[in-house]
RNA sequence: CGGGGUGUGGCUCAGCCUGGCUAGAGCGCUGCGUUCGGGACGCAGAGGCCGGAGGUUCAAAUCCUCUCACCCCGACCA
């Protein structure tokens, strides 16, 4: 491609409204514009990288027998009833009519649609297992889109659904799934990306993962063992957390006027956190249900966990008046005293396993000291759960080691999903006696742009992306300086047409600019290898090599050169083989 | 959905508070000339219903009302 005919301009001032790295440099190098909120064109150089990585995750997902397939992106309402998503889904969702009233959406993701094929196309054992997948555009009507191609409404999503006659039959296959996507991180150049266990939220299914492209930018918090032994994501981990009985004392009421909260309570009686209960109420928003949490002081209640175990869709703060309604006192609230008829309780394990707790008396001004859960508060309808949150230093329930807490993108995601979809839409196979049963599904899906935005907030410097050659949008970089001079235009557009050829991707930039201006634009737009032609290294017959990314280069002959750079562009995809 | 902010050539912004000549700058773009290995310079140009609607006024980018769009923080998020 000649530089002078490409679409795609470089900016050289910062686009005012993108922080990230991955944001900055799309727009500046001419990868993709705004068209609306959240919503994007892929230029040409944009469109390039997308093709290089929907190839590699279509050559990985054929290796495990995928089968590609195409679903529509406008589907009918009724579908998303049969499941049953159609009302449990918020307005992410987007939903119209057509002309003739009927209820349609834009599919934000394809369970239901991918269900419809499989039980008009599938309906015997020998037929499974099977999986199917698409590259496609997903719509999301996301209240909040940020950070470009890292969350937007519209993007290009690789989503993979798997079919089987049983739970290990799903098992097996799933892991074949996990080895695929360690694969394609690995071929897209992606060198910090992390597979951590999920919370499976509106999908459904019990065991998932995550893969985490760890970059501060990141909107996912994640949980890692600095021994690497446990890897989670905060909304489900857990540590080992050691706690301590000691003699329990009588319970003792205290006065404590005007001290509400852990810290105010704690310092007016003179003692830490940790030696305090903390009662935090929610309110089911579907049902109404209010959950009474009680946590040990210096815990914070992890309300995704919470969510699982009282099986609520959404959880909010309870306000003063449901507390009061069910008898409780705001900002004295109390294990004790309280009617297990009006609440769901739910202790966490540092209160149930901790002695002699500073905890609220149901009544203004007053606390208790010295409770202890078993003795007094032996409710019959208690939950006793892990509802805490994990804290930087708290040890790994793997091995003990320090866990941390990072930041991390979600490029990917698979799931055991059981049979949640094909139960609910009757997607069922004759098994060998003839009996019928659902399909057990898996779905495993991979963000396609918002990969491309990883790689470069994992691949940059302060010049622009640094891409690694599978996913580069060209493999040289050749530069063309001083065409006027003896001999550059001619050998420069010889070069190029070797390239060709040789069956290598160029950017030729035959502007005819000056060389600091086409550097920087060769830096900016990150191609890793850069070629130069210029009269002083001609006049001895060499032309210059450089990486990106790297500050020396080096001289290689002119009439050598395609043999040597077609090596070194095969020697660099070696780096990425598995 | 709550809080904060911004809309002025392709990009980044000034001007608005305190209304007043033909609405500015830098970058980018076109032409000519000089330059030419890490974002050169001179000269001459093209390009803007100042987000939209209504209002106040002799006069509105500037003041008022409404509206739309976008950004940031939070809530939400397969």
């Amino acid at each position: 491609m000649r530089m002078s005919k490409l679409v795609g301009r470089r900016l050289k001032e910062e686009p005012r409204d993108a922080k990230t790295a991955s944001h900055k440099f799309l727009l500046r190098g001419g990868y993709i514009r705004m068209v609306s909120t959240g919503i994007y064109s892929l230029l040409p150089l944009g469109q390039r990288i997308t093709a290089k990585i929907e190839q590699i995750i279509r050559e990985e997902m054929d290796a495990i027998d995928g089968q590609e397939v195409l679903m529509p992106v406008v589907l009918p309402a009724e579908l998303w009833h049969e499941s049953g998503r159609y009302d449990t889904v918020g307005p992410e969702l987007l939903r119209f009519v057509d002309r003739n009233e009927k209820p349609m959406m834009l599919g934000m993701t394809h369970e239901e649609a991918v269900v419809h094929m499989a039980r008009t196309e599938l309906t015997s054992y020998k037929q499974l297992p099977v999986m199917i997948y698409q590259i496609q555009t997903k719509y999301r009507d996301e209240a909040r889109a940020r950070g470009g191609l890292i969350r937007c409404r519209e993007f290009t999503m690789k989503d993979a659904y798997s079919f089987h006659v049983s739970q290990e039959d799903l098992e097996k296959y799933y892991e074949r799934a996990y080895r695929a996507y360690e694969k394609i991180f690995t071929r897209l150049g992606m060198n910090n990306v992390v597979s951590i266990e999920a919370n499976s939220g509106m999908m459904g299914g019990k065991v998932s993962h995550e893969f985490i492209a760890v970059a501060d930018c990141g909107e996912d918090t994640i949980i890692l063992a600095e021994d690497g032994s446990y890897r989670a994501n905060r909304e489900v981990a857990t540590a080992a957390w050691k706690f301590e009985k000691s003699p329990e004392l009588p319970l003792e009421k205290v006065l404590t006027p005007g001290q509400k909260t852990i810290d105010e309570v704690a310092g007016f009686l003179g003692v830490n956190p940790e030696n305090t209960g903390k009662a935090v109420f929610y309110q089911n928003v579907q049902t109404g249900q209010l959950i009474f949490a009680l946590i040990r002081g210096d815990f914070e209640v992890n309300e995704v966990k919470l969510q699982n175990i009282v099986k609520a869709v959404e959880l909010k703060f309870a306000d003063d008046e449901a507390i009061r309604a069910a008898g409780c006192e705001p900002g004295y609230a109390s294990p004790l005293k309280i009617d297990p008829r009006k609440v769901l309780m739910v202790i966490d394990r540092s209160v149930v396993e901790s002695s002699n707790l500073v905890v609220g008396a149901n009544e203004p001004d007053y606390h208790y000291r010295n409770f202890n859960f078993k003795r007094d508060a032996a409710y019959d309808e208690i939950i006793e759960a892990d509802i805490a949150t994990v804290r930087d230093g708290d040890p790994a329930p793997s091995t003990g080691s320090p866990l941390r807490i990072s930041r991390g993108i979600e490029v990917g995601n698979i799931f055991q999903l059981g049979t949640r979809y094909s139960a609910a839409m009757n997607c069922n196979y004759l098994d060998q006696n003839g009996k019928s049963s659902s399909m057990v599904m898996g779905c495993y899906g991979i963000g396609v742009g918002r990969a491309m935005a990883s790689v470069i907030e994992q691949n940059y410097d302060d010049y622009g992306p640094i891409w690694p050659i599978t996913i580069a949008p060209y493999q040289i970089h050749l530069c063309a300086l001083d065409l006027k001079k003896e001999g550059v235009a001619n050998v420069s557009e010889q070069l190029y047409q070797d390239f060709l050829s040789a069956g290598i991707e160029v950017l030729f930039d035959d502007r005819g600019e000056k060389a600091g201006f086409m550097f920087s634009d060769a830096d900016l737009i990150g191609i890793p290898l850069r070629v130069t032609v210029g009269a002083r290294s001609l006049a001895e017959g060499k032309v210059e090599l450089k990486r990106r990314g790297e500050k020396d280069s080096q001289l290689i002959d002119v009439n050598d050169a395609v043999n040597q750079i077609t090596k070194l562009v095969s020697a660099e995809f070696a780096k990425y083989q598995v």
